[in-house]
DNA sequence: ATACTCAACGAACACCATTCGTTTTAGGTC
DNA sequence: GACCTAAAACGAATGGTGTTCGTTGAGTAT
């Protein structure tokens, strides 16, 4: 019997927890701090830390399942086939970017706990796709992609770098310094210089397919 | 009076610790086990893990030591200012990089505990100077150095990646499939994308500066 | 009604990073 | 040499962490 609605019994009615509920609440502790903990997670859940390891096996599956979440928010908008295979591959690039900026401090400990999910696998089998039908070779194929990857991860680990990091005061020499001085600040620094960086990577693949 | 030599003391006459014998000691555990505690750095010392906290702060303390250490490692042949701006650059991202490759294991606590140190900035104001003289224009050239920066993490985590990202197993489709098996593996792996990484970037940027 | 499963709980564990007071020694000063 | 101060080790203690395990009781199927 149940008098108060709020009083906890041993087997609810219905499932307090969940998988998609536990990375959640956990992502939005990492968005606000960096950083959790998997008492953290059940205090916010209102539940004790035991009760976590009745959906999952511990802290690493809690980023896993966060990693998840993360490439599920993104909206896969479908892919135009009439486009050419540069800006098809743009697209894909972008998105997996995307998919890291919208939760930058989680960045960090996805790559501490590097295991690769489905989500993430599917991306590449798309970028596979797309490079095949642009003509690198079958044997070269993972390296390019691997360049890629190299290019996004470093640009969603640079967007939870600290601001103070590309200080003036950090520099070490007048150039740098300068450099800091002339440029852009923050985000836009970051999101420049992920376009930057894919258009200097894709212009020379472009020129070096369209040499044979 | 000290009759036994191994006797411990309260103040040894010669020190048994010092920041970067505790920095060489976490490195040993962090290359091993890709991971460590500061107990664990104390029982390899044959401390008390209190003892390490009469040379510095704390674990990130400990973490910042071992990326010195990494840094000074690094062999640093003085660069050959004949040498034209494209190749010098090469140099530096490389060495940059092999510091990183030196102890795989190591990049993912680096990138966590995001500090940048005057070893990385003396780095940069040195890819500064070689894109000054290469042409890049001030406010253009912070956003560069992030490109080259963001290919230096990115394939220096590639490096820490578990084997079995990039198996056959993992793949979700037969283009990227058999990409892997037509592929190197490994360490090798990772060095052909890092090189090719900086081709394609260096590659581009020497065509954009040509034309103007 | 009975058995079984599920999903919560609470108690307990080993470890972790860190703080603080204590102890002994080294080095410098009178 | 006596005295003081600072250094560098220790041990004890604290509060937090991730995790395991046995218990409980509601729901479901037989």
């Amino acid at each position: 019997m149940c008098f108060t609605k709020g009083f906890r019994v041993a087997r609810p009615a219905v499932p307090v927890l969940s998988v998609a509920k536990i990375a959640s609440a956990a992502l939005a502790i990492v968005d606000r701090k960096g950083e959790f903990s998997v008492n953290e997670v059940a205090r916010a859940l209102g539940v004790r830390p035991s009760s976590l390891y009745n959906h999952l096996t511990g802290k690493a599956e809690i980023v896993e399942a966060m990693r998840s979440l993360v490439f599920q928010e993104l909206d896969p908008p479908p892919l135009d086939d009439t486009d050419d295979w540069e800006s098809q591959l743009r697209e894909l690039l972008r998105r997996y970017r995307d998919a890291f900026a919208a939760h930058p401090r989680l960045v960090p400990l996805l790559t501490a706990y590097t295991v690769s999910s489905p989500d993430v696998m599917a991306l590449y089998e798309q970028m596979a796709a797309a490079l095949a039908r642009a003509g690198v070779p079958d044997d070269e194929l993972l390296t390019v992609i691997t360049v890629l990857d190299n290019v996004v991860i470093g640009s969603a680990l640079d967007l939870a770098a600290p601001e103070e990091v590309w200080s003036r005061d950090a520099a070490q020499g007048p150039l740098l310094a300068a450099a800091i001085e002339a440029s852009a600040t923050g985000r836009e620094r970051a999101d420049r210089a992920f376009e930057l960086g894919i258009d200097l990577v894709l212009g020379s693949l472009v020129r070096r397919l369209a040499a044979g």
